[in-house]
Order: structure tokens, then sequence, then C-alpha cells
DNA sequence: TTCATATATTCTATTTTTCATATATACGAA
DNA sequence: TTCGTATATATGAAAAATAGAATATATGAA
């Protein structure tokens, strides 16, 4: 009956920044267009159910999307993000790629082998 | 021995306005340059040790600062508070003003008696 | 079908957060 | 000093969030 979107509420989507594992995922898939599961658990070097288990809520919060492509999953950053959501992620991005955690989870990415799709470091 | 100001940690910011409560006061002081304990209790309907309860965890976080002023205490968002948080917080304030609860909140404020200094509506 | 890889979910324990209530403190006036 | 107003803190209970470990599912190859 109702299918339009419902709108997202401040509270949520902060809620869904205020976890070090959320932001530090949001920080990478927000700087690579597109990353997938194993990327993540390489990069934060944590477990692959707690990523899982956390990008299952960004997901819920409408902060990201998932698109499977063959064994993987890839997300982005949802399309639907209302632009004042976006600029508070860009904002903190800005703001905070130059500090841990976040200069070595960038690191490990980029020197990551066997990345899926046209990925690779080499 | 180490007297710099301690960074704003993202997670800690976000946690700090990943509550209803948090943000609505937030939202109000932003908006209003300076808001004594008793305004924001008036404008959302909170018990007093609540919003107190909260203003000192954005307080302690580094959001919002304090001022005594014979029996009031006036809190305002921090001076010190970094570019990108203070870009974050109005990013959220122009998209929400419009938006329950904000809007009965700042209804309640503005029509509120015996405000102190001469923020009276009448 | 079976296997291997990638990802998701369940379970249970622990920690953290939030709340209402009661009490304490700070300040100014009398 | 005592009172009244404004604000802060302490206590204990309830609710929510997070974690590691084990298990389940999905896809594709053999």
């Amino acid at each position: 009956m109702d299918d339009r979107a419902e709108r997202l509420v401040a509270e949520d989507f902060f809620q869904a920044l205020a976890d070090n594992t959320r932001l530090r995922c949001l920080m990478l898939v927000a700087a690579h267009d597109e990353l997938c599961v194993c990327e993540l658990v390489h990069a934060l070097e944590l477990s692959q159910p707690k990523i899982s288990r956390h990008l299952k809520l960004l997901r819920d919060a409408g902060v990201v999307d998932d698109r499977r492509e063959r064994n993987w999953v890839h997300y982005r950053i949802a399309e639907e993000l209302p632009s004042w959501a976006r600029r508070v992620i860009d904002a903190t991005r800005e703001a905070n790629a130059k500090c841990e955690p976040f200069i070595s989870d960038t690191q490990r990415l980029a020197t990551m082998a066997g990345r899926p799709g046209d990925r690779c470091a080499s």
C-alpha cells in the first residue's frame, strides 16, 4: 500500500555511524565506489562474520547497497541516501582520511593481492 | 604535561549524536546560539535530569560548551568543535529542521514564557 | 553430486546505554 | 541561616548493542 521509501531518520543514521567497525567500512567504501566483503575483511583485519554483521546493519539503515556478482557481494554507498547524509559522510572522510585507523585500512586495501574484478594492485 | 586538546574522534562524535534526546537538544542549541537547561526541558517536554544527563554527555564529547550565569547554565555549540563536525551538525539541521520532532521543539521554545535573559517571546 | 570459496546467520554471554527516581549541589534572596 | 530556583549526580533496573564461535547458505566448478 505504502511503497514510498521511509525517510532517513537522523538518529538511526548517526547510530549506524557510531561504531568504529562500521565507520571504517564506510570510509573505505565511500572512497572506492564499490568494495566486496573480502576486501573489507582484509583491510580491517577483522573476522568475516564481524564485518558481515556490521554491513548488514549499514544496509538495513539504508546507508549502503549491496550487489551480488558470482560469489562476491559488493557494497557501495546507497544511491537513495539523502544528500545531507552523503555530505555528512564526505565531511567525515575528508577530515579523517589522514588519521588512524583509516590510513592503515587504506594501505592494506591498496596492497591486497587477489582482489576481485580488476581491482588488483599489481 | 600534555595540554593540547584531544582530537575529536569520529566514532565518539557520532555516538554523541546517536540519541534522539541529544539530537533534539543539539538542533535547538545550534539554531539559537545559546540555550539554558530549563529552555530545553520546556521545549522537549522531558525531565530535567534526563536533559541534564544528555547535556553532560555532549559536553564531555566536546560538542557543546556550558557557561553559568547566576542560576542558569547556558549551552552552546563548542567553539573548539572541528569544522567538519560543525558541517555535520549544520547539514543535519538544514535537512531535519522541518521534520518532527524538531518542528514542535522549536515551536514550544518560541512560545515559552519566562525565558532567562532577553529571550522572552512577548 | 561433492567440493571450495565467499558471505550470512544463529547462539549465548558480556558490555554498554538509557531510564526513572531520589538526592545533592550551586546560587541568590531574605 | 533558611528558602527557592536551577542544575547536576548517584543508584539500580531494564533495554540495547557487541562480540566470538559455530553453523548455514549461495554460487560455481569438477
